[in-house]
DNA sequence: CAGACCATGTGGTATGACCACAGGTTACCT
DNA sequence: AGGTAACCTGTGGTCATACCACATGGTCTG
């Protein structure tokens, strides 16, 4: 649309040719990418040019290289969103592109928004399936024997799990990878954050029941609870770990980049 | 945590080294990157291994680069998500990792969300600047001229701008630009759905009032109407261009990949 | 002083040469 | 005949080199 580049370059063909394989069909998920060389060959690019593009095309979560030979080696195509958002969103909040509180802010959304879904599933008669969230809240409420430390950084790796599978439960693909993606941007705030409770083991013992709580109102077929419990249960942690979101979303928050 | 690569792929060190000197602030946007050469050998790495890196960085949004030399030339670290976000979207749909019915879905979580509140902001007295919103719409209406078809590519495209500059009065990027990736990843859809429709001028008028109704409601300070509006302008352009999110969300949707 | 020229350094690309790896095949020995 | 070791082949992973097109800035020339 820009009509600026009449020279679009090598890996941009490539990434275009394989797009296009995809979208018609003939290219599809568990399928062979041909070898490097010879998509070079058919596409009339060298080497390099194919590999730049299966390098973009593996971090977007589409396909996974194994080397050696048989039938697990060579570029098969996948489709995991999950990788790729997270990547690009730990990225950009890096670069500082993204603002860690909008991260927290669009993750409230999000997990707001599934937790209500969930809820109106139950009262429509529609269960979903809980047991994957349940067997992550059991996995987390054993580990933590009196005797071990809490390990918070296996903790919040399960909390994630847990909310990960709420968005699963809801069948959308797109919101789990963006929540995981979102996750992941800020994990290393969340880790970090733990050094800001006054209590690890009261806080994870405050997480684990609220994630009963949000289990309990999604089963009861109430929108609004799971909605405000789910949104108490993000709110008061990144509060607790100091660095909530600013109460007012789009109050005027400074520059960030030019 | 997997523990089974101790043997990380030379891109991936140029990759971490970068997405390192953001986070330590010795890299910021605008900032030029070194040169591939002078990357490589500082890197101990070959430089095809860097311009896999780099390739990377650029589709996903952090970085651009030029040829030639002066200020304008090289690698410059930009921090645009919005780029990245309909990469990613876009071949994940195209590879049947995201359903265009969970893309949808998702859209409308996020655009009630967006709308709700702008309209809550208003109610509080912090007056979002609606006004690149409202040029966008001034262009669309004068655009469809009677004598002119009313080409809804060019259409379609304001109308996702408009959509877009209502995220970003939020000051909320990460929402704007998801919004932007869902968008882009199913545009074929929505310009292919035009021709479903019974009559393109009725349906962009009709478009075009709900535009200003969604302005309306939120200047209101109207949550409710806010979020209400969005749906129904968003559910009824989907259904009309027959391809609409089911009527329940996570219903069983047959498999897509395995 | 103005304009042409070229030296320099940038990304973009292609090519060739290796390596480690893993599976299949073959040959060999028991 | 069976089992096992060797090797052959093709894969991705990496590097080095050699170009190209390009854009700037300095220099030379009129």
């Amino acid at each position: 649309m820009t009509t600026t580049a009449p020279h679009t370059r090598a890996w941009q063909d490539v990434l275009a040719h394989i797009e296009q394989r995809l979208l018609d069909g003939s290219l599809l998920p568990g399928d062979h990418l041909p070898s490097e060389r010879t998509l070079a060959a058919d596409l009339g690019v060298g080497r390099s040019s194919v590999r730049e593009a299966l390098r973009v095309l593996e971090v977007l979560g589409l396909l996974r290289t194994h080397t050696g030979s048989g039938p697990e080696s060579g570029a098969i195509i996948i489709a995991r969103p999950s990788g790729g958002m997270s990547s690009l969103m730990r990225l950009q909040v890096a670069a500082q592109g993204f603002r860690v509180e909008d991260v927290v802010s669009t993750r409230l959304i999000l997990e707001t928004a599934v937790a209500g879904q969930l809820a109106e599933a139950v009262a429509g008669d529609r269960m979903p399936d809980l047991l994957p969230a349940l067997e992550i809240l059991d996995a987390m409420e054993v580990a933590p024997q009196p005797a071990e430390p809490p390990t918070p950084t296996e903790f919040l790796a399960l909390d994630a799990q847990f909310h990960f599978s709420l968005a699963m439960a809801t069948g959308n693909e797109v919101i789990a990878a963006t929540m995981s993606g979102l996750r992941s941007s800020i994990e290393s705030y969340s880790t970090a954050g733990v050094a800001n409770l006054e209590s690890w083991a009261a806080t994870s013992a405050r997480l684990m029941g609220e994630h009963r709580a949000i289990i309990a109102a999604i089963e009861s077929g109430d929108p609004g609870a799971a909605r405000a419990s789910v949104e108490g249960h993000i709110t008061q942690y990144y509060a607790e770990a100091g660095f909530g979101r600013p109460e007012h979303p789009f109050t005027p928050k400074g520059p960030h980049h030019g």
